[in-house]
RNA sequence: GGCGCUAUCGUCUAGUGGUUAGGACAGGGCCCUCUCAAGGCUCAGGCACGGGUUCGAAUCCCGUUAGCGCUACCA
């Protein structure tokens, strides 16, 4: 079996595409067949030069190798459409030759035209045929001429296309509604129906996987595969991914928040936040296709066993952050530390922090169970690694049903505390308790001013292990600081 | 507008004629607890509507409605 995954390189690679791709190569592997990469670039006005690294780039992250394609080759080469130009230009002679296809010479102030009367009528009627019958060697005259033209299909008229999509069953068309659809452009160029259809034939594609919003072009595709004489390979179409308000496909744009948060849609975006290829594979694979009634928690060997086109569904999913952020919280902390420490150590250093292994090996534990995606890290420890502390309140020092002078005591006493003992968690752990036994505060009482004290915030992972790792000299140092800061602002 | 696809908790889904309609995320509550998480327990929440077929429909058929897609010399 060969499948295929053929993006335009139009943009930065899009998680649908992802989900497209990983379906292929979900159903490549299952059955032991091939994956092939192929780059549609017929579209030259939207042509993007990065897109292609992009794409590579954000397959290799979700570690979906293909075994032909661009940077590996293969037996049926070149992988690239605009490398092919030649093979389309002689498919498309075969089509004028047989009658299948005709030239138009319909310019393009013509077909607004048409389309502007047709609105007009409130109508969306598109083009006429007017070059339908044409003497095919007056045509071809005039094209030797040097006159621009494109070339067209030949859609039957009447009656209806009956196609067979695998997760869909039988789908019929009224043949009415069809159009001549244009498959060589005037620039020599052939659109997508021309070049992927011949490219698929040519590289012995056994499965199509591609996106619902395919199947109207289906017809197209199947009348062209009969002009050629070729039986067409086997039609699925997936179901689309929508935008968590359920409104349409999902977006194709990105855009920031004004406080720097953003609604990834891109691969490269989800990588840069952290999510782990492990849970983008696995959440990917659940939109649109499922194991049984409780399974969802996969590894990629697990899905390559089970995946199967029969267990795709028919109807689109609603894209669902929260559920991507759980699952990328639950496999991070089913990383080994040291695994997870790995890891860790980029987004550290792209904030800016010398974050050697052994320290962020020390912290892993203290924030496994805070984040949900690597670079939410940064915000959870940051206090480990800050020379100066960002600024906070003197207010947000003062405990829960405490005051001013509470804070300041606890923090005295903890600072005098913590300086008699070894700086170990358990050590740590009775001291402060025991402090806040003496001065008759709860325990939270006591810990909260100097958690705020040393982290900053009024969140923090665990008290005793923060300042374990953040060592008796500094911890002692940012209580002083709060201290000073408490008496600052009591107006002494 | 035309054509096509789709229709089970808010969301992702299991279910293929007989089930107390199951799970997951999100939400509520309880437990655990130094904050926040994580974890455990638990509650609430659904077969779009109307007709058939059948002893019996979430499941099959038809219609309605709704959502989405396509309707380019873009893919």
């Amino acid at each position: 079996m060969r499948v295929r995954y053929a993006p335009s390189p139009t943009g930065d690679f899009h998680v649908g595409g992802a989900r497209t791709a990983l379906f292929n190569w979900l159903f490549a592997r299952h059955h032991g067949g091939r994956f092939i990469l192929r780059i549609e670039d017929t579209d030259r006005k939207r042509y993007n030069p990065q897109a292609l690294q992009w794409l590579l780039d954000g397959l290799r992250y979700l570690e979906l190798d293909w075994d032909e394609g661009p940077e590996v080759g293969g037996g049926y080469g070149p992988y690239v459409q605009t490398e092919r130009l030649e093979i389309y230009r002689e498919h498309c002679g075969r089509l004028l030759e047989a009658g299948a296809a005709y030239r138009c010479f319909c310019t393009p102030e013509r077909l607004q035209e048409l389309a502007r009367q047709a609105q007009q009528r409130g109508e969306r009627g598109g083009y006429d045929r007017a070059c339908r019958n044409l003497d095919p060697e007056e045509a071809a005259r005039r094209a030797e001429a040097g006159e621009p033209h494109v070339v067209r299909f030949k859609m039957p008229l009447e009656g209806e296309t009956t196609v067979h999509d695998a997760i869909r069953g039988d789908i019929t068309f009224p043949n009415a509604v069809l159009q001549d659809t244009v498959l060589m452009k005037s620039d020599g160029i052939p659109t997508y129906h021309l070049a992927n259809v011949v490219d698929d034939h040519l590289m012995e594609i056994s499965h199509v996987l591609r996106g619902d919003e395919w199947v109207n072009s289906l017809p197209l595709h199947i009348h062209l595969y009969r002009a050629f004489g070729w039986e067409p390979p086997v039609m699925a179409h997936l179901p689309l991914i929508l935008n968590p308000t359920g409104k349409g496909k999902m977006s194709k744009r990105e855009e920031r928040a004004p406080d720097g948060s953003v609604r990834p849609v891109f691969v490269r975006t989800f990588q840069e936040l952290g999510y782990l290829p492990e849970a983008m594979i696995n959440f990917l694979a659940l939109l649109g296709w499922s194991y049984d009634d409780k399974t969802e928690i996969m590894s990629r060997q697990e899905l390559i066993e089970r995946f199967t086109l029969e267990r795709v569904q028919a109807s689109p999913a609603v894209w669902n952050y929260d559920k991507l952020d759980h699952m990328n919280g639950y496999y991070i902390r089913q990383l080994a530390p040291e695994d997870l420490a790995g890891r860790l150590v980029p987004f550290f250093e792209k904030a800016g922090w010398k974050a050697d292994r052994e320290k962020v090996l020390q912290i892993v534990p203290l924030i496994r169970e805070r984040i949900k995606r690597l670079s939410d890290a940064v915000a959870v420890a940051d206090f480990f690694f800050l020379e100066k502390l960002p600024p906070y309140d003197a207010a947000e020092l003062i405990p829960k049903k405490g005051d001013a002078a509470m804070a300041l005591a606890a923090l005295e006493r903890g600072r005098e505390a913590l300086g008699k003992i070894e700086f170990t968690r358990e050590a740590i752990e009775a001291a402060l308790r025991g402090e806040a036994e003496k001065l008759g505060i709860k325990a939270g009482q006591m810990f909260h001013p100097i958690r705020v004290a040393i982290s900053g915030r009024k969140v923090s992972p665990p008290l005793f292990e923060s300042l374990e790792v953040l060592g008796k000299e500094t911890s002692l140092a940012r209580i002083g600081e709060a201290i000073a800061k408490l008496r600052g602002a009591s107006g002494a």
